[in-house]
RNA sequence: GGGGUCUUAGCUCAGCUGGGAGAGCAUCUGCCUUACAAGCAGAGGGUCACAGGUUCGAGCCCUGUAGGCCCCACCA
C-alpha cells in the first residue's frame, strides 16, 4: 500500500497517539547505567493549584528541547518532573472553597484541614501534569515527585535539624513583613512594593519640660503615613548634628491620647532634610524603627492584632481596623489641635505578592535562616564560573541580592506545609530540634511536647529539589549518577526565590553545585507588551493555540526569535506563521512519499548511490554545514538561532529550490540511475531535517519519520546528525549557487519587464571558461524548470545572440534572453547603469580595504583572502557589465 | 538612591567571540505551475536613538546625552 499523508497537517489527530505510544514505549524514562553519560534536568515544580499558562508552555518547552536533543546525542538523558506543594497558594485555595460549605478553617481543626488538602490535591494536583503532556514534554513520569512527598519531607526534617545544630537556623523576635489577611509571616522576597498615593500627615507632640509641666506653647512637629502606628510610639527621635532641636535635648514630648511620656533620642538614622527633622519611633511596627530602639532600648509596644485590628495596647481604639483606627486617631488630634495640616503624598507601600494585602511590619517570634556564612560558597560558585548563567549579565542581578542578603524567614503560620521539627516541653520550656518527636525532655526528664505549629516557606523544599528528587538523604545510585544536574531552565523572576536558595542548600548539603548552567528566559508577555494577568484578562491559554494550532506551532513561536533573559511577545500571526511552516514540512514529506514505489521503504539506511549529480551534493552539503552549525548552536544553549536555521534551510534551500530542481528527474523515469540518486537524497535530507527539526517540533517529526520509514522505531531516540567529510562538496555547492544566481536573475529581469511566465523563452550563457560552461550545461534543465526557458545554450561567444537580448550579467558569465520585441534598448541601459553604479560602491569600498597597509598588516589572512576574493567577483562582474553597455550603446 | 536592560525595515524581534544590515508579519506586482494559496515568483522599505572615543575596520567595545522598561533599597 502507498504511505500516504492527508493533504493538510492535523496536529490533532496525531500528538495524543503519539505521546501515548512515547510512553508505552518507555522513552521518557532514565536508569542508571554506567556505560552512558547522563544528562540530567529537574523541572522548576509548577505549583498543583497552577493551570499551565504561557510562562509554563515556553519553560517546558526549553526544556524539553535540551532533554530530546541530548537524548538523541545518545546521552542518558533524565528529566525529573514533580509538583510544587504551593503552601501559600494551596491553603487559600482550600480555605475559599471551605468557606464556601460555610466552615471556618479553624473550626475544622488542622487535622481535618489537611485531610482537605490532601484530598484537593489528589483530586486537581494532576491538572497541570496532564497538560504539561498535550505540550509534548518527555519527562521520565514514573519519578514523579511531589515537595510534600514523605521523601521530600525527611529532606527537609533532615536538613532542618542540620543546619539548627550548625546553628544556621534560629529562632527569633525580629520585625517580620505580617499579613493580615493571610495571617502569616512572610519572607522579604514575598513583599512587593506599589506605589500608592496616600497623605503625609503633619502632626505635633506637645514637649515637657525637665521640671515635668506639659508645655503649652512648645511643639515638636513630625510627618507620619501611619498616624495609627502613634499608639505604638516610645520615642521621637532627631539627628545628633540638627541645631534646631539642640534645646530639646533631655527633654521629653507627651504621647497624646495615650498620655504617655516618650523620650526625646538623637539618631543618625533621621534625615535632616525631610520634612522637619523628626521622626515619631514605633519599634513594634516599622523596620527601621525597630532599629532604633534597639540602640536606644526603646520599649516595644505592639498595637496589632493578627488582622490588623488595634489590640488591647491601643486603649479605646482596640477592635478597631488599622484603617478605622487612622481616622479615629486623625480626627481625635484635629479636635485637640495638634494636626498640622495633610498633604497628598504618593509612596512606596508593601504588599503581599499573593494577596497584594498591604503588609505590616510586625515584632513576631520566627525562625529565620541565618545567612552570612551560608551565601558564601554560592557567591564563589558562580564568580569563578562552576556555575554559568545565561545570559551572562544575569550575575549582576544575582550579585546584588546576594551582596545585600539579610536573614530568610522561613517560619509561616500556615498548616499546609512541611511542619517544623522543633518541640517545647510542656513543663519547662526547653526547645527540641530533631526529625522524630522526643519522648523526654533533655532538661527537665519530663515527657510532655508541643510541636511547633508553624510550617516552613514554600521555598525551603524547593531549596532542596535537586538533590531530593534523586533520593537525597538516602545515598541511592540515582544521586550518584544523575547529580550535579545539567542544566537549569527557570525564568529570571524567581532567581531569589529559588535559584540563589538552590545554590547554597546544595553547597551546604551536598558539598557541590545543583547544577551546571541555568539558562534563564524572559516572560511571556501579550501582544501589547503588557505581563498577562487574571485581572486585566489578557491572558492566551496554552491549551486553546494546542487545540487551534497543534503543541508544534506553539512551541516553535515561543524559541524563534527568543533570545535567553528577553521578555516575548506573544500573538496569533505568530503562531499562524508556525502553523504554515509545520504545513511546509508535511507537503514536502508528502510530495516524497507520492514519489515512493508502493511498498518502498525509505532508502536512508543505504549508502549513497552512485549517480549523485551536482546539485544532489550541493543540498547534502548544505544539509552538512546547517548540522554543524545547528549543533554548535544548541551546545551553546542558542535556541533560538539553531531552530531559524532549521526552518530556513528546510523552507528556502531544501523545498523552495532542491525540491523545484529535481521534479523534473522523478518524474521521468526514463534514466534509472538519477531517479534513484534524486530520490535518496530527497529522502535522506529529510530524514536528517526532521531530526534536527524534532527537539522543537516532536509531534509532526514523529509522525512523518515512522510513515515514511513504514516502521514503529521513533525519531526521539534516532541518532542526532553528525558532520559526514563525505558530504562536504564545497566545488558543487558553488556550482549550484552559480546556477541560482543565474535563475534569480532571469526571473527577475522578467518580472521587471512584465513578460508572462507563460512566454517561454530561449536563454544563452556566455563565458569564456570551459568549467563555468560546463556548470550550466550540467544546470540546462533548471533553467527550463525554474526560469521559464525553452532552450537553453551554452556557448563561448555570442554568436547568434541578438544585439538586442535582454541580459543578466554574473561574475562567471552573462546569461542572454532575446525578447527582441519587446526590449527597449534605453530602459535596458538603464537597468544594467543601476547596477553597474550599485558595484562600484561595493568595489570602491573592496579596494579601499586592500589597498589599507594597516589592513593588510593588521588583519587575519583568512578576512584578506576573503576580501580579495569579493574584490575580483565584483570586478569581474563590473567588468562585463562595461563591456554589455558599451555595445548596447553603439 | 543603587543596579540592570532596551532604542535595528510600517509592526514584533533576531543579529553568537567587531570584518559586505536579517526574519516573520504588513505593503506592492505577477501567478490556482500535478507537495503545499496555510502556497510560488519578484519588489519596495533601515544615517542600526544621538554625540564623542578606541580600532585598519563599530549595530556589536568604551564614555556621555535623551527616552522607554525592569529589579533592588524603602526617607518617616
Amino acid at each position: 500500500m502507498k504511505k500516504e499523508l492527508a493533504k493538510t497537517y492535523d496536529p490533532k489527530g496525531i500528538e495524543g497517539r503519539l505521546y501515548s505510544k512515547w510512553e508505552e514505549k518507555k522513552y521518557f524514562h532514565a536508569e542508571v547505567d554506567k556505560n552512558k553519560t547522563p544528562f540530567t534536568i529537574v523541572i522548576p515544580p509548577p505549583n498543583i493549584t497552577g493551570k499551565l499558562h504561557m510562562g509554563h508552555a515556553l519553560d517546558n518547552t526549553m526544556q524539553d528541547i535540551l532533554i530530546r536533543y541530548k537524548r538523541m546525542q545518545g546521552y542518558n538523558a533524565l528529566w525529573q518532573p514533580g509538583t510544587d506543594h504551593a503552601s501559600i497558594a494551596t491553603e487559600v485555595k482550600i480555605i475559599d472553597a471551605l468557606k464556601a460549605e460555610g466552615i471556618d478553617k479553624r473550626d475544622l481543626g488542622r487535622e481535618k484541614f489537611l485531610e482537605r488538602a490532601w484530598q484537593w490535591k489528589k483530586e486537581y494536583g494532576g491538572t497541570i501534569i496532564s497538560q504539561l503532556k498535550k505540550l509534548g514534554s518527555s519527562c521520565d513520569w514514573d519519578r514523579e515527585r511531589f515537595t510534600m512527598d514523605d521523601g521530600c519531607n525527611e529532606a527537609v526534617n533532615e536538613v532542618f535539624v542540620k543546619m539548627y545544630n550548625k546553628g544556621y537556623i534560629y529562632k527569633g523576635s525580629r520585625i517580620v513583613n505580617w499579613c493580615p489577611i493571610c495571617k502569616t509571616s512572610i519572607s522579604d522576597a514575598e513583599v512587593e512594593y506599589e506605589e500608592q498615593a496616600g497623605h503625609l500627615w503633619h502632626i505635633k507632640y506637645p514637649v515637657i519640660d525637665v521640671d515635668g509641666t506639659v508645655s503649652k506653647t512648645e511643639f515638636i512637629e513630625f510627618a507620619t503615613t501611619r498616624p495609627e502606628t502613634m499608639l505604638g510610639d516610645t520615642a521621637v527621635a532627631v539627628n545628633p548634628d540638627d541645631d534646631r532641636y539642640k534645646s530639646f535635648k533631655g527633654k521629653k514630648v507627651l504621647l497624646p491620647i495615650v498620655n504617655r511620656e516618650l523620650p526625646i533620642v538623637e539618631d543618625s538614622y533621621v534625615d535632616m532634610e525631610f520634612g522637619t527633622g523628626v521622626v515619631k519611633i514605633t519599634p513594634a511596627h516599622d523596620p527601621n524603627d525597630f532599629e532604633v530602639g534597639k540602640r536606644h532600648n526603646l520599649e516595644v509596644i505592639n498595637i496589632l492584632n493578627d488582622d490588623a485590628t488595634i489590640n488591647s495596647n491601643g486603649g479605646k481604639f482596640a477592635g478597631m481596623d488599622r484603617y478605622a483606627a487612622r481616622e479615629a486617631i486623625v480626627k481625635e488630634l484635629d479636635e485637640m489641635g495638634l494636626l498640622v495640616k495633610i498633604e497628598d503624598y504618593s509612596h512606596n507601600v508593601g504588599t503581599h505578592d499573593r494577596c497584594h494585602t498591604t503588609v505590616e511590619p510586625m515584632v513576631k517570634a520566627q525562625w529565620f535562616v541565618k545567612m552570612d556564612e551560608l551565601i558564601k560558597p554560592a557567591v564563589k560558585a558562580v564568580k569563578e564560573g562552576e556555575i554559568k548563567l545565561i545570559p551572562p549579565r544575569m550575575e549582576k542581578t544575582y550579585f546584588n541580592w546576594t551582596d545585600n542578603i539579610r536573614d530568610w524567614c522561613i517560619s509561616r503560620q500556615l498548616w499546609w506545609g512541611h511542619r517544623i521539627p522543633a518541640y517545647y516541653c510542656d513543663d519547662c520550656g526547653e526547645v527540641v530540634v530533631s526529625k522524630e518527636a522526643p519522648t523526654v525532655c533533655p532538661k527537665c526528664g519530663k515527657n510532655h511536647f508541643t510541636q511547633d505549629p508553624d510550617t516552613l516557606d514554600t521555598w525551603f523544599s524547593s531549596a532542596l529539589w535537586p538533590f531530593e528528587t534523586l533520593g537525597w538523604p538516602g545515598e541511592t545510585e540515582d544521586l550518584k549518577y544523575f547529580f550535579p544536574t545539567d542544566v537549569l531552565v527557570t525564568g529570571y523572576d524567581i532567581i531569589f526565590f529559588w535559584v540563589i536558595r538552590m545554590i547554597f542548600s546544595s553547597y551546604e548539603n551536598m558539598g557541590t553545585f545543583p547544577f551546571k548552567t541555568v539558562l534563564f528566559h524572559g516572560l511571556v508577555r501579550d501582544s501589547q507588551g503588557r505581563k498577562m494577568s487574571k485581572s486585566l484578562g489578557n491572558g492566551i491559554d496554552p491549551l486553546d493555540i494546542i487545540e487551534n494550532y497543534g503543541a508544534d506551532a506553539l512551541r516553535l513561536t515561543l524559541i524563534t526569535g527568543n533570545a535567553p533573559g528577553n521578555d516575548m511577545r506573544f500573538y496569533n500571526e505568530r503562531v499562524e506563521n508556525s502553523r504554515n511552516f509545520a504545513n511546509k514540512v508535511w507537503n514536502a514529506s508528502r510530495f516524497i512519499m507520492m514519489n515512493m514505489e508502493d511498498g518502498e521503504k525509505s532508502a536512508i539506511h543505504q549508502p549513497a548511490p552512485a549517480g549523485l549529480e551536482p546539485v544532489d551534493k550541493w543540498i547534502l552539503s548544505k544539509l552538512n554545514n546547517t548540522i554543524k552549525e545547528v549543533t554548535d548552536n544548541m551546545d551553546h544553549f542558542e535556541l533560538g538561532i539553531a531552530v531559524q536555521k532549521v526552518y530556513d534551510f528546510i523552507w528556502d534551500e531544501f523545498c523552495d529550490w532542491y525540491i523545484e530542481m529535481v521534479k523534473p528527474r522523478l518524474y521521468n523515469s526514463d534514466n534509472k540511475e538519477s531517479h534513484k540518486a534524486a530520490l535518496w537524497t530527497l529522502q535522506t535530507v529529510l530524514i536528517n531535517a526532521l531530526k534536527l527539526l524534532h527537539p522543537y517540533m516532536p509531534f509532526i517529526t514523529e509522525e512523518i519519520f515512522c510513515t515514511l520509514q513504514d516502521e514503529e522505531e521513533s525519531i526521539m531516540v534516532s541518532d542526532w546528525p553528525v558532520y559526514k567529510d563525505e558530504w562536504n562538496f564545497a566545488s558543487d555547492e558553488k556550482a549550484i549557487e552559480t546556477i541560482k544566481e543565474a535563475v534569480r536573475g532571469i526571473r527577475n529581469v522578467r518580472t521587471q519587464m512584465n513578460v508572462a511566465p507563460s512566454r517561454k523563452a530561449k536563454v544563452f550563457v556566455v563565458s569564456d571558461s570551459d568549467e563555468v560552461l560546463d556548470i550550466f550545461s550540467t544546470g540546462k534543465l533548471f533553467f527550463e524548470s525554474l526560469a521559464y526557458a525553452s532552450e537553453s545554450v551554452c556557448q563561448k561567444n555570442k554568436d547568434g545572440i541578438a544585439d538586442d537580448a535582454v541580459s543578466v550579467v554574473l561574475a562567471e558569465a552573462t546569461v542572454y534572453i532575446p525578447f527582441s520585441d519587446l526590449v527597449d534598448i534605453s530602459a535596458e541601459i538603464e537597468r544594467l547603469t543601476k547596477e553597474q553604479k550599485k558595484l562600484e560602491g561595493e568595489l570602491k569600498r573592496s579596494q579601499n580595504m586592500l589597498s589599507n597597509e594597516k589592513f593588510l598588516s593588521k588583519a587575519p589572512a583568512e578576512k584578506i583572502a576573503e576580501e580579495k576574493e569579493k574584490q575580483q567577483k565584483y570586478q569581474q562582474t563590473y567588468d562585463q557589465i562595461t563591456e554589455r553597455l558599451s555595445q548596447l550603446q553603439k
